[in-house]
DNA sequence: GCAATAGTTCGATGATTAGCTAATAATCGA
DNA sequence: TCGATTATTAGCTAATCATCGAACTATTGC
């Protein structure tokens, strides 16, 4: 719980996941989206790992980050609940995904 | 939004906010519950009310410390609606509440 | 095997943070 | 006015954090 907020707490981490909301990318192309180096990315990376809020599929000589929505989704619900808060899958909005859907490991 | 996530991110001070859930409580009252000296909870204090989480209202030599629900609430909504995912405010438990309701000033 | 590519690990640095004690400021009751 | 109370400010230390360049590891293609 902790490690997420700490997770959370870092701006570049919180859009690191909003670009995986719309699906899985690349270590490289993660970065590319950013100011800074390589090296700084890696690290940002680790600390969602650690956290448990995305997963890395290592395939040849790149990584793909996936989201892991239901620890997210965990995290906010068990934190606000506790304010009689409630956090919810919103209804779908009318507009059809332009990519995969960050489908969870079953 | 940043200055909230960097608020949230410390245990000591999410402890704050949810004592604060039940009601109103004072400066000294609140450190009363945590193991650590009276300057360091003024800076937590500080921290909060920075991030507009909390509000102070200083009376004589005492001062009271208010939950912003409001604040928090539009704060988790804003991060989490990015993710497809809604919050708002639970249908109220029937359970009466023993304090007064953290209410936001008008 | 070798060069190129993708990413991590290492080591250093500067900034921020949480924590403390001691001192200060403000208020209240006697 | 004096002493007690309540909380903040000041000054410090230790730890954590974000960042970088350089070196390293692993993989692929030729």
């Amino acid at each position: 719980m902790n490690a997420i907020f700490k997770a959370l707490a870092d701006p570049t981490r919180r859009s690191v996941l909003q670009l995986l909301q719309g699906g899985p990318l690349g270590a490289g192309e993660l970065a590319g989206h950013f100011d800074v180096s390589k090296p700084t990315m890696s690290a940002h990376f680790a600390v969602l790992v650690e956290a448990g809020l995305i997963e890395a599929d290592k395939q040849g000589r790149s990584i793909t980050y996936r989201l892991k929505m239901s620890v997210l989704e965990e995290a906010l619900l068990g934190f606000a609940e506790v304010f009689g808060l409630q956090v919810q899958r919103a209804p779908v909005k009318s507009s059809r995904s332009h990519s995969l859907p960050a489908q969870e490991k079953p």
